[in-house]
DNA sequence: GATATGAGTATTGTATCCAATACCGTTTGA
DNA sequence: TCAAACGGTATTGGATACAATACTCATATC
């Protein structure tokens, strides 16, 4: 009898970095705040050593920082950190769209293209939440249909980095009507199996976001040297 | 007084982490091979506490995958995974090249001619080995005049996983050859800063190591065949 | 003879324990 | 009044102990 490959049972320790990125992306703990040993201990009723064997996992991963001795603290990111992410994210982004237009086929491009016709129609009626998840959700296809887990992996990973940055960022209406033209042209490019075009475009719509984040983020500095 | 920042003082398992790293990479533990939590605590002479928060870590990295109940073991690369590695390093390469180009200062430009001069020499002499090294390091004085810390750690991370194949695999005369030629290209648009040839160049640089490298393994794989 | 079964052993997952370090409030001396 | 020193407490790093799971090899059954 053929045996199934992925035995893949998972173990306390796995559960519980799960639990706490996603704590930590939904702000539970915001940047630059400590996670206490014991009081997680007790909210995942587990002992410290699954606990501290997730925070090993999530120090690899960028999310949070080991401080010996000192305990565990939500890593901050800088507006420099923010920069040179979007940097990197535009690069795979793009290596994604053009690994798509070798490798997508027909029927996943159609549907990539309803998504943006839903985005568009979203857009239309100036609702921004739905256009938001649904831009999101265009991004994932085109990411899977690059076909390269490891570059999925590596986009996952960063892009985690600036979730909570991209969250809090709403585009002004100027940025948001060129984001729409810009996903046109790429869902062109798409169909037209133009690899190096859907490249530029997007490495281009990256830099775009960026520049968005970046105005959102200094404008909260601003905010907050005001209260202060 | 202005306190220090970096309070960096390692840990217990940080240390082993870079221990087994540097190990599995020298191939003390060859890929697919079982990695003994109890030799190892003798053999580091610590507890199996930081040990087992090392393994954490380095699955994390995607070094070693961890077996429930099962134990660890060094991850073994596909031939599909490295392709998809390399596709993933093309684009980071090319975009260090690319911030290189804005970023770098004359001086450093002027010392990566100098190593590029040297690997050269090397190459004229058929030295393989100084060459190969030198260009290592033209590859990394690139990445890091790109001046994005993210990128970098990216970039080691994934290229850490081909380390092993890109030393098994030497270049044929032709290739060899051909990769020069390359490489004076790249000087060439680094010295004009001309962002955007660079990004291309090394993009195309990569996508022909990656060819010399599936070769590599292709014949490895089937000499295993032979012998077997 | 080959496959199935099960006891014994090894190895792993989690909990607990001890030691070392950092944190905090108080006291004491200038 | 302020600052440095001190002691107690909390928290963390590492070691050990216990429990659960998987592996091994011998025996039994067909």
């Amino acid at each position: 009898m053929a045996r199934r490959k992925p035995i893949a049972r998972r173990t306390l320790h796995d559960e519980i970095v799960s639990s706490l990125r996603d704590m930590i992306t939904a702000d539970e703990f915001p940047p630059g705040s400590k996670l206490p040993e014991k009081s997680l201990c007790d909210y995942f009723g587990v002992s410290r050593t699954p606990l501290r064997e997730a925070f090993k996992v999530l120090a690899a991963e960028g999310i949070v920082e080991l401080l010996p001795s000192r305990g565990v603290r939500v890593t901050q990111q800088t507006l420099e950190d923010i920069e040179e992410i979007f940097e990197v994210l535009g690069v795979l982004e793009a290596l994604s769209g053009d690994l798509s237009c070798l490798r997508m086929s027909d029927d996943e491009i159609a549907r990539v293209r309803e998504l943006h016709e839903r985005m568009v129609d979203h857009f239309n009626k100036g609702e921004r939440l739905p256009y938001f998840h649904l831009n999101q959700q265009i991004h994932e296809c085109i990411m899977a249909g690059a076909g390269n887990r490891h570059l999925a992996e590596v986009y996952t990973r960063l892009s985690g980095k600036v979730r909570r940055t991209r969250y809090l960022s709403s585009l002004s209406e100027r940025r948001w009507k060129q984001a729409v033209g810009e996903h046109a042209a790429m869902i062109n490019a798409l169909e037209n199996r133009d690899g190096e075009r859907l490249f530029r475009i997007l490495r281009e719509h990256l830099k775009n976001k960026a520049d968005a984040a970046r105005a959102t983020l200094l404008a909260a500095e601003a905010e907050q040297h005001e209260t202060k």
